[in-house]
DNA sequence: GCCGTTTTCGGCCCGACTGTTTTCAGTCG
């Protein structure tokens, strides 16, 4: 069987700090950490370099870690990592995910306190335990407790890409089951909030069928706990800790528990007080009229067509407005994925991705598209290869190159340039007004108040070469916080300069937040769905973005990459 | 453990920030 380079990957960069929570010599650990980045980023055929015995032509890949990656290609697994993990604590490997606690820190409450859970650590702190250890005071304490109440505000949610294929997989599973007629995923994930507590599938099912659905969902991988707190209703923990609630209905009554149960509570009271203008009710998977009998409903579509409404897409039922611009039947036709053109903001082997130039362009031409946008790091970003004036050179000739030999995608040399903390870029107005375009970017110096932060991103957008802002607020979903920032202020500077606001597509980040774009929108704000791809795949993440513009209520025109290239080339120049 | 116009050991990626120190260690991006 072929080897999976990123489980290699991940299980060399878990050596790494097993290592170190071993105690290892620092270099030996970074040499592993290496070994994995290098794996990771490869592109060679790794069982190809295997059977020929030329791992060891990869930078970064010596005797002993070839031996080991032998090993792997042998049995799938490696030794060495066994042992390993059995001689360090378990627990360690848990307390090193708190943010601001290292491996040092976790080695050191865990030999001097005998610390051996997130739950103790937190008690340890509360005791006021910690302070006595050296190089540990009142702050690194206070700065764990955040830590661990971080991590504990994120347990419970999954990203909306981890969430969605798992819905569609429990959706599909219980289709296939005897009794069952339809399912579909509903709640949060059909509604592509970036986040999810839980996960709701609709069930369409007779009695018979309702009686197997408790011994259906206990059988199921991956589930735990099946409660029935109703007599249409499951709810079961997953094991991946977020919750699932299915819902059952019969068959007249699927179209109205399908919208019931997708639409968050606002949108949800907002129809029924539509409803109940007329008399009307709508509970318990059905509309039943003043004369007490239920209106036949064919799809979800009818239920909003009987209130006298215009059909709101799952993503904008949030409460935000959406029911009165649907009945004056102003509902934006809002983008798809289809409509992009190209894109914006992804990385190559010059700086931290993980595919080459030309493995990109080829990629956006498989997808489509007709223009993609080269953006790797500037100088100041060291740790992830930012690239010198002479790289920056080297890279633009290889665009040239690859644009003569193929046509039909073109490649844009831009760069993702640092933001400095007084707001100014990291290569000079000459250099900048080299590229075809700019997104800057703020990634260090994020303690700053909310005023400086403002200021400074305000003073970047007002540089005339500096095209698009990258990642606004900094987020990192369920893992580090926005910013502050007057969000309201950077809009309006960008409406002000005509700087484009990137939707940041990844997964991670979704970032401009869906709840700004209709402010951005307002404002006249030009907005890019951008991948920040660091490799090929990546470059699907689109898909997430398109999901945050849709959320936002925004059509293809207020999109930069919709446009055709003429088009978009236009806008790219625009405040040049 | 990896690398090498340094061939066989000695150096290894960087800078900011923070907190605990009183000159530096740990963490992070």
């Amino acid at each position: 069987m072929a080897m999976d380079r990123q489980k290699l990957a991940e299980l060399l960069a878990t050596m790494a700090l097993l290592l170190e929570l071993a105690g290892e010599n620092t270099f030996k650990v970074r040499a592993y950490q290496g070994a994995a980045r290098a794996i990771g980023k490869s592109t060679e055929d790794l069982d190809e370099l295997y059977r020929s015995g030329k791992l060891e032509t990869i930078k970064g890949i010596g005797r002993a870690i070839a031996r080991h990656i032998a090993e792997y290609a042998e049995t799938g697994t490696i030794e060495e990592y066994r042992q390993l993990k059995s001689t360090v604590a378990p627990s360690l490997l848990e307390l090193v995910k708190i943010p601001g606690l290292g491996p040092k820190k976790a080695m050191a409450v865990h030999a001097a306190l005998g610390v051996d859970s997130i739950g103790e650590l937190e008690y340890a702190c509360r005791e006021n335990r910690l302070i006595a250890l050296n190089g540990f005071g009142e702050k690194t304490q206070q700065a764990v407790l955040r830590g661990i109440e971080y991590m504990k505000k994120f347990q419970g949610s999954l990203l909306l890409a981890e969430a969605w294929p798992l819905a569609e997989r429990i959706a599909a599973y219980l289709l296939e089951q005897d009794g069952l007629t339809a399912a579909r995923v509903a709640g949060a994930v059909r509604r592509r909030c970036p986040t999810v507590r839980e996960i709701v599938i609709v069930v369409q099912a007779d009695a018979a069928g309702l009686a197997t659905l408790e011994g259906i969902l206990t059988a199921m991988p991956g589930v735990e706990q099946v409660t029935s707190p109703e007599t249409s209703c499951f709810q079961a923990v997953l094991s991946v800790g977020i919750s699932l609630l299915v819902r059952v209905a019969a068959l007249e009554d699927f179209p109205a528990a399908l919208c019931l149960f997708t639409g968050n509570d606002q949108h949800v009271a907002e129809l029924r007080r539509l409803a109940g203008e007329q008399e009307w009710t709508l509970a318990d998977g059905r509309l039943v009229n003043a004369d007490g009998k239920a209106v036949p409903l064919a799809a979800e579509e009818d239920i909003y067509r009987k209130l006298g409404l215009s059909y709101p897409e799952p993503e904008l039922r949030e409460g935000q407005g959406e029911i009165a611009l649907a009945a004056q039947q102003r509902l934006p036709v809002l983008v798809q994925p289809g409509d992009l053109r190209g894109a914006f903001h992804m990385h190559t082997t010059y700086s931290d991705g993980t595919a080459s130039l030309a493995a990109m362009g080829e990629a956006a031409a498989t997808r489509g598209w007709s223009y993609i946008g080269i953006t790797d790091h500037s100088r100041t970003a060291v740790y992830a290869g930012g690239l010198s004036l002479e790289q920056i050179r080297a890279q633009r000739q290889e665009i040239e190159r690859l644009n003569a030999n193929r046509p039909d995608c073109l490649i844009l040399a831009g760069i993702e340039s640092d933001i400095l903390p007084d707001g100014s870029l990291d290569y000079p107005d000459d250099i900048l007004a080299q590229f075809d375009f700019v997104i800057a970017s703020v990634h260090s110096a994020f303690r700053q108040s909310e005023a400086e932060k403002t200021k400074r991103l305000k003073k970047a957008m007002q540089n005339r070469y500096v095209t698009m802002l990258g990642h606004p607020t900094g987020r990192i979903l369920l893992a580090r916080e926005e910013y502050p920032l007057d969000m309201t202020e950077i809009i309006q500077t960008a409406a002000d300069t005509g700087t484009i606001i990137e939707i940041n597509a990844s997964p991670y980040r979704l970032d401009l937040d869906w709840t700004w774009c209709r402010v951005a929108r307002e404002k006249g704000v030009l907005l890019s769905v951008n991948p920040d791809a660091h490799g090929v795949a990546e470059l699907d993440s689109v898909i997430y973005g398109v999901a945050v513009a849709r959320k936002g209520g925004l059509t293809a025109a207020n999109l930069l990459n919709t446009r055709e290239r003429p088009d978009m080339l236009t806008l790219l120049r625009r405040k040049r």
